[in-house]
DNA sequence: GTTGGTTTGTTGCCTATGACAACATACTAG
DNA sequence: CTAGTATGTTGTCATAGGCAACAAACCAAC
């Protein structure tokens, strides 16, 4: 029942039946990216015949995928057109490990959070526990859904390195996991699909699809914590996985020479040099909450925090310009602590980019925010199956909410 | 007559005629890739039916862009299965305007090199120089072109940034070029269509298609010659383009604190901490060939040279692990000194490589020195023509060689 | 040589699916 | 209420890949 991550199928030769589902594929992907669209703009944007248009989203909603609605607001001239939505019946658990909390959601196909649960651990949970509690809340949850609701699969966001082929948790530093297969084992307890991918590509997704990166082909996503900076990039419209997914941390990249080292034991990374806990100490706090520590870094006017920062913020330009150069992206999207940062001084990272990158792949780069919040891990990891599902429309099983009380 | 680079067409919707296109497209990559295939091979890595591909290849036949032979040498039970062959009538020309030379190479839709014309140049030839220059070696080689040679157009390598949209080369520091429209250039010149590309990303195409990366999907690329050291990448069987066509330039990463700056001016880069100058001066070398470079670094046994090399081996190491972090790859291909570097102690560049990465990436990547040789940046170059026509077998057109002798 | 087995090429027919055109429908504008 | 416009629906058509049957070209064994 383990599923592999959403493949990368080589484009080999294309049997007449594969156009069906090609398209089929495509339009569900822009119903769910949209969460609501016209048919007469699934039309325009896919280039396909408008009768073709309501055949292929008629099948979809046989499949029970999308739902059709009058429209709204009738609104400008001509006759107004239907409205395709990703059905709120099929839905995701989405699952996130983290060293101090498993956070459990439901994420319909159009991308809505509707439940989520946080239970907070006292210690780093071994993969097992952590198996067994997510397990147990998705029970729960399941019990909760609406008669009808289907089920696409479990997708979960693991902070470390995980081939993403078989679910396999190489290494999660703050966890003390390795080699756990949790994919195998959230799917022989729930019966459902799993798939399993780092956090921080996650987000890259959440962030693309639904949050600030939304329209961009290229993207570069970091996302700070107290679990160290993590990276997610998309290249042409594409996640960047890799051979066997490990690509794509960029908290790892080494920018300085340095003997200081990262929590994988790499020296002078990105991840060494810009530390929460730097912040933390020269703030002579002791714990905080990100929100805390974005409120701080905003707005502290001591010297000694504002030089921490500085050399933050530095370090971070320097491998910005690094991202830059590789990949020449359009946006670069900053999550976590990495936001105040660039909040409390823009200017400075972005000369410190300049300074540090080709002018040509520099020019139109642009620096966001993220835009997701709380929710984003959730809608990334969510996206998991919902990948699966709209690579297969046709195909894909969906397991019904409750199999008991057929 | 400009035309785009190897585009990115988002799959939208798929009209049925796409359908005739893609498997006319898929069928010629397969054969441009191979040179020879039979009709069976095709069958089967295609995964279309016998019948269907019989058609497609007669069709490409009747565009001439393909030859069918009959089996040479029956071996295997059944009947011998028809040869298919790229037309050696189809052609492309190759360009790379170094700082010291212009060379401009006939290359086949096979990916043969069947002519090549290397002009020295005594100093920095201006843009408009070199593409007079250029120009005028085509029209000779054109003229000898055999009859009934058609041309898919011009492919030019040029050794810095450059907008693959238009042509611009927009920053070449050895050749001293700012925002030079060569492409429109040589085009107005000589009638054909013209693509730019850098070439780094050029000798990297090459090595994936005809060289030591051949079928591999994710590959890094990295070349060190006397003009600093360039890259490409492809992921995911993709070359990595970014959103401009900037992407790539792995040489300008910056991976130590230093203020030694490379050719474009950037501090702490790969190319700044790798530099040929260096070794000449410890080998004191005043000029080299590429060769005597080559066979210095493996040999030598003098204290200076070796301390030199040793330390441009960890940087390079650094800057392996850097790529293997971000990218994940299959193969690393080195190219120009670099090769020197890692012949003269594997061992060292390999245990740097593991020191600077993650242990999950780094597990299965494999080095290995570039296969292509002096032909590199022509096949690469031609690449560009070749995947125009590939991209569109049936609606890109062929300029014929002779236009006057009609 | 002959026969059987195997693989491939060729041919004619079938089917699925997207395009197209004609018509119906639902809105705005005046 | 009429004209104009944009969209949905329906039936027909054309196309291209699948398929099955047959032919062709090879090998092996006797």
């Amino acid at each position: 029942m383990l599923n592999k991550g959403a493949g990368s199928a080589r484009s080999l030769g294309q049997n007449r039946d594969d156009v069906r589902q090609h398209n089929l594929s495509t339009l569900l992907g822009m119903i769910h990216q949209a969460g609501t669209v016209s048919r007469s703009q699934l039309t325009s944007s896919s280039g396909l015949n408008r009768s073709t248009i309501s055949d292929l989203v008629a099948e979809l909603e046989d499949l029970g995928l999308v739902v059709e609605t009058e429209a709204p607001a009738a609104t400008g001239v001509g006759r107004p057109s239907l409205q395709v939505s990703a059905s709120d019946s099929v839905v995701a658990f989405a699952v996130n490990t983290d060293v101090d909390a498993i956070t459990v959601a439901v994420v319909t196909l159009g991308g809505k959070v509707i439940q989520k649960t946080r239970l907070a651990i006292p210690n780093q949970p071994s993969a097992e526990d952590a198996v067994n509690i997510a397990a147990k809340i998705i029970a729960e949850l399941r019990q909760d859904l609406k008669p009808g609701t289907r089920i696409s699969g479990i997708g979960v966001a693991v902070p470390g390195q995980v081939r993403v082929s078989d679910g396999v948790v190489r290494l999660a530093p703050h966890l003390n996991w390795v080699e756990e297969p949790i994919g195998t084992m959230l799917s022989q307890l729930t019966g459902l699909p799993v798939f399993v991918d780092n956090d921080a590509s996650l987000g890259c997704v959440a962030e693309r699809i639904f949050g600030n990166a939304k329209g961009f082909s290229d993207v570069v996503f970091l996302f700070a914590g107290s679990g160290g900076i993590g990276g997610g990039v998309v290249v042409d419209g594409v996640q960047l996985r890799g051979s066997a997914g490990y690509a794509g941390e960029l908290g790892h990249v080494r920018i300085a020479t340095s003997n200081q080292r990262d929590y994988s034991g790499l020296e002078g990374t990105l991840e060494a040099m810009v530390r929460r806990d730097d912040l933390l100490d020269a703030f002579k706090l002791y714990a905080a909450t990100d929100d805390e520590v974005l409120f701080e870094i905003t707005k502290t006017a001591a010297a000694k925090p504002l030089k921490v920062i500085g050399t933050q913020i530095d370090y971070l330009a320097i491998a910005l310009g690094n991202f830059v150069n590789i990949f020449n992206p359009q946006v670069i999207i900053l999550g976590g602590f990495l936001t105040g940062l660039f909040r409390h001084d823009p200017e400075r990272v972005l000369a410190g980019l300049k300074k540090n990158s080709l002018a040509a792949a520099n020019e139109r780069v642009v620096i966001r925010e993220g835009g997701l919040g709380s929710d984003l891990l959730m809608v990334g990891a969510a996206e998991l199956p919902f990948n699966a599902l709209i690579e297969r429309p046709s195909t894909t099983a969906l397991v019904s909410a409750k199999p008991k009380s057929k």
